[in-house]
DNA sequence: CTCATTTGGGAGCGATTGCTCCCATATGGG
DNA sequence: CCCATATGGGAGCAATCGCTCCCAAATGAG
């Protein structure tokens, strides 16, 4: 019925994510993002309307993939829990490939550069972080149901600490910081946990 | 011997800060700031050469002056460790004036806009945030030594995790996240420094 | 085939970017 | 007083910004 598109409109926005991520919103321009997703502008705005809807689909784009490998790593099933944290803690520092750039957490990067301008990207930067902040009082509450935590303990307090570190630790991860050191900190914010409880006869 | 400035250069700078702060560099234009400092631009690029150069003026001039408020909010002299750190952390968190709009701290906004790709800003930031570990290995050595934190707790480590958490803060506070539960991450983080030793006879 | 329809390519729009230049204005030294 | 010197004001530069428009190319329906 017309021309067939020459590009995959997935694989564009991947592109679109990537450099998105890399140099934030205001230092990436139509043309940069042109040559990168080999995209002509009539086909870039024809396809994406804008580089500012553009710049939520990426956004969006990222939650997702981000959500679905945090949901895979953060399964309770057949791990303890303080292993479960600490290797996904470790895997967020970890992130970028050798010799690749630091590029930190799309979402944080987002949230300091447009967060306090930009409605529509503040509601998707607030969403993103309430799914990671549930998500660790899930996987403390599970803890202490399993008798890995103290009964003590305040899931929803816990879950405060460790979520404030994580972003703490993209920060950082971004900023290139030293991976020992990330280490450091990650195991010290484990062990805040409190000790393991004696097991109940 | 020639006409006198109409303009006082500190508060030329006070007010770029500001504006940096507030919008990021990419985001604030040239006559952003001619606006905002009451400058025209021949008069802004005579005295500041650049739009770069006044950033790094503008950065320049926040370290100095955060740095001097840290050092006197870190002081120790008559004052339990913990509290010392707590109102700190809590006055990081509660930085804007009522009304005024979030923040959170120039330097790590710097750092995640520029860091990867400004070598003389990512210099800045770097020292920025060694300064700001180092004070905090100075506080918990000194509480080590005082007998208020335990001979077990390890200052480096120990400073790694605050220093993390601080950075989560900071991010937290310009996302405009409610202050009750920024306070609860900063009472379990200082929790996490372990029990007061039993006083030795 | 023809033709309606949607694509890719690219020139180029008005606006804004960082920045420069020129000149009237304001001072103190002679 | 006059002039060297540095300032404030502002027009305007080339380059880039986000974006639009036009047209040839590529398809399936008739």
């Amino acid at each position: 019925m017309a021309r067939p598109r020459q590009f995959d409109e997935q694989n564009a926005v991947i592109s679109a994510t990537w450099l998105f991520w890399r140099r934030g919103y205001h230092a990436t321009s139509v043309r940069d993002l042109g040559d990168e997703l080999k995209l002509t502008p009539s086909s870039l705005y024809r396809t994406f309307t804008d580089k500012h809807t553009l710049f939520l689909r990426a956004l969006d784009h990222y939650r997702a993939t981000e959500s679905a490998q945090a949901r895979r790593r953060l399964d309770t099933a057949d791990r303890p829990v303080r292993d479960v944290l600490r290797e996904w803690m470790l895997w967020l520092v970890a992130c970028p490939a050798d010799g690749e750039p630091a590029r930190g957490c799309f979402v944080v990067n987002t949230a300091t550069e447009l967060g306090t301008t930009d409605e529509k990207v503040r509601q998707r930067t607030e969403a993103a972080f309430e799914v990671t902040r549930q998500a660790l009082r899930s996987v403390l509450a599970e803890g202490r149901d399993r008798g890995e935590l103290s009964d003590d303990l305040d899931p929803d307090g816990a879950a405060e600490l460790l979520f404030t570190t994580v972003l703490g630790l993209r920060v950082r991860e971004r900023a290139g910081h030293d991976r020992a050191r990330l280490t450091t900190a990650i195991d010290l914010a484990i062990r805040a946990l409190g000790p393991t409880p004696p097991h109940p006869a």
